[in-house]
DNA sequence: CTCGGGATGCGT
DNA sequence: CGCATCCCGAGG
């Protein structure tokens, strides 16, 4: 059980949104550790993608976007939810993985299918807004066994879907940015 | 300063 | 489909 070294966030967004599936997102808050396995991913690419909150260029909220890779973003939405997104490439590419939904593994405090609900259930709220990924407080894990997935087999284990609610932004909501474990329970919106 | 809308989720 | 509920970003 080894913790994601940054190099695995210094990669193509698309490829880590695709990875860090069955990886385990572990955060540790007082003396509970909550753990939950990624089942469900957008990837958000940078600027020029009309659906990422960087489109707008820097601002007080996005600017861990613009950051180095392997921290966290962690946004208000809708004034009552929490997300939680991975910042992945290089400083200044501004591109994230929006974690969307977890399969319960030790310690969730509710339900884990959808973005909003995940962080309630881990207790992800913007206090980890800008966290490191490669502290103890909040990071991935790849368990073992390893997680059987592999880029040559994607039509097998990841299904490809238009991301959720950004109808707004014109021809980039209509990539298929969405992914998920095909078959399990825990993907949201089924 | 005001104001409109949003990477949501739940109840009807 | 409506609503809860509030931060953010744009504009004056």
């Amino acid at each position: 059980m080894k913790k994601l070294p940054r190099s695995f966030y210094d990669r193509d967004t698309i490829r880590v949104a695709q990875e860090i599936l069955g990886m385990h997102l572990v955060h540790r808050n007082g003396n509970i550790e909550r753990i939950g396995r990624i089942v469900e991913t957008e990837a958000y690419l940078g600027e020029h993608d009309l659906a990422a909150h960087s489109a707008k260029g820097r601002t007080p909220r996005t600017e861990i976007m613009f950051g180095p890779p392997g921290h966290a973003y962690v946004y208000l939405i809708y004034g009552m939810y929490h997300c939680l997104n991975i910042v992945t490439e290089k400083e200044g590419h501004a591109s994230a993985v929006l974690i969307r939904a977890l399969e319960p593994i030790q310690n969730c405090d509710g339900r884990t299918s959808g973005p909003g609900l995940l962080c309630n259930a881990m207790h992800i709220t913007k206090a980890c807004n800008g966290q490191d990924l490669l502290s103890d407080e909040l990071f991935l894990i790849e368990p073992f066994p390893k997680p059987i997935l592999r880029q040559n087999q994607d039509k097998i284990f990841i299904a490809k879907r238009p991301r959720v609610g950004v109808d707004y932004a014109r021809h980039w909501a209509k990539r298929l940015l969405r992914f998920s474990i095909r078959g399990n329970a825990w993907v949201s919106r089924k």
